[in-house]
DNA sequence: CAGTCGTGGCA
DNA sequence: TTGCCAAGACT
C-alpha cells in the first residue's frame, strides 16, 4: 500500500459512517430521551454527581426515589458532609453496594475541604475523589460541566461493540482499543448530548438481552446485524450470590439500617432470633445460619463490615457509623 | 488483573 | 423457577 494513503485502524469507522451514527443517534435521542431529574437543566453538579454514584451498577428505576429524597435532605455536599456516614448508609436504603454511600459521604467531605464546597469540574480533580473512577469522572465532567470528555460505560461499550465492531457483546473488561474507538467517535460539538444519547440507546434499545433492533436508529448500518447477529465470543461470568459473604453482609446491613439502637453481636451472628416488632418478621440471619452459613462465615462477614467502615462497635453491640 | 462488593426485576 | 444483569470502583 502506498504510504501516502491515509490508513485507519480496522475497528475505527469511516467518516461517513461516523457522520451517520451521529445524525441517527442524536436525532433518536431528541425524540426518545427519558426525562430524568438529573438531566434537568437546573440540576446542580452535586445532583448529577449523586446520581452517578447511585447509578453505578443499579438500574434507573430504583435510583429515582432515593435520589429525590437524598437531594431534598442534602442539597449540597456540605449538608451531607455535616452528618455521620451512618445517616448516608441509612438513606441509601436498599440500593446495594453500600460502600458507595460511604464513598459519596467521603467525597462530599473532600469537596468541602479541598474545593470550597463546590463539585470540581475537571476529570483530574474528580478522579481524586473517593468512589470516582474513570467512568464517573468523565460523566460528571461531561454532564455537569459540558467538558469534551469521552464517556465510556457498559451501555456505550455495547453499542460500539455491535454497531461498529460487529460483536454481540464488548470484551469482559474495558480495553484500550475500545477507548480509542470511543474517542474516535466523539463529535467536535455537542459532546454531552452525544455521550448521553449513546448511553440512552444502550439502555433502552441496544440492551444486553433481547435488543430491540426493530426500533434502532442505526439498524441499517449496524455491523452486528449485517453479520447476522453472531453469538457472544465468550460466556459471561455469572455473579454468584447464594452462600456468599455478600449475601451475609447484605443481611447484616439490612438489620443495622432498621435498628434504632445498637444490635447485639449475637443477633448479627445469627445465634439468637430477632423479631421486628413493627412487622413481626424475623430477620434473615438465623435463617441464613440454618441454610448453612457457618459461624466462621458470619464472623468473617461482620468483621468485614467493621473493617470497611460500614458498621462500628457500640458497647456490646454494633451499629451504623455515628 | 481477577475477585469482591448488594439488590431486585425480568426473561 | 433460576440465572442474568444494571450509568463501576477498588485492590
Amino acid at each position: 500500500m502506498p504510504n501516502h494513503m491515509i490508513t485507519r485502524a480496522k475497528s475505527v469507522p469511516a467518516p461517513s459512517q461516523t457522520r451517520y451514527l451521529h445524525e441517527q443517534i442524536t436525532s433518536w435521542f431528541a425524540d426518545n430521551a427519558r426525562e430524568l431529574p438529573w438531566r434537568a437543566p437546573r440540576c446542580s453538579p452535586w445532583g448529577i454527581m449523586v446520581s452517578e454514584f447511585m447509578l453505578q451498577q443499579t438500574p434507573v428505576v430504583r435510583v429515582l426515589p432515593v435520589w429525590e429524597q437524598w437531594m431534598q435532605r442534602w442539597p449540597t455536599p456540605a449538608a451531607l458532609a455535616a452528618e455521620p456516614s451512618g445517616e448516608a448508609l441509612r438513606a441509601w436504603g436498599r440500593l446495594g453496594y453500600p460502600r458507595r454511600a460511604l464513598r459519596l459521604h467521603s467525597a462530599a467531605a473532600a469537596i468541602v475541604g479541598r474545593h470550597g464546597g463546590q463539585v470540581p469540574g475537571t476529570r483530574e480533580e474528580l478522579l481524586q475523589l473517593p468512589g470516582v473512577g474513570t467512568y464517573t469522572a468523565a460523566a460528571i465532567a461531561s454532564f455537569a460541566f459540558e467538558r469534551p470528555e469521552t464517556v465510556v460505560d457498559t451501555n456505550i461499550r455495547r453499542v460500539h461493540a455491535r454497531a461498529v465492531t460487529g460483536h454481540a457483546l464488548p470484551a469482559p473488561s474495558l480495553t484500550s482499543a475500545e477507548m480509542k474507538l470511543a474517542a474516535a467517535l466523539m463529535p467536535r460539538q455537542e459532546t454531552k448530548a452525544w455521550n448521553a444519547a449513546v448511553m440512552e440507546l444502550g439502555a433502552l434499545v441496544c440492551t444486553a438481552r433481547s435488543p430491540k433492533c426493530g426500533a434502532c436508529p442505526v439498524r441499517e448500518r449496524c455491523a452486528w446485524v449485517a453479520a447476522g447477529q453472531p453469538e457472544p465470543h465468550y460466556v459471561p461470568k455469572g455473579q454468584a450470590w447464594a452462600g456468599t459473604d455478600r449475601q451475609v453482609r447484605g443481611a447484616m446491613m439490612a438489620v443495622l439500617r432498621e435498628a434504632e439502637t445498637p444490635v447485639l453481636r449475637e443477633v448479627l451472628l445469627g445465634t439468637v432470633d430477632l423479631v421486628d416488632h413493627g412487622t413481626g418478621h424475623a430477620v434473615p440471619l438465623t435463617k441464613l445460619r440454618s441454610l448453612g452459613a457457618s459461624d466462621e462465615q458470619l464472623a468473617r462477614s461482620l468483621d468485614g463490615l467493621l473493617a470497611d467502615g460500614l458498621a462500628e462497635t457500640a458497647g456490646s453491640g454494633v451499629r451504623l457509623p455515628n
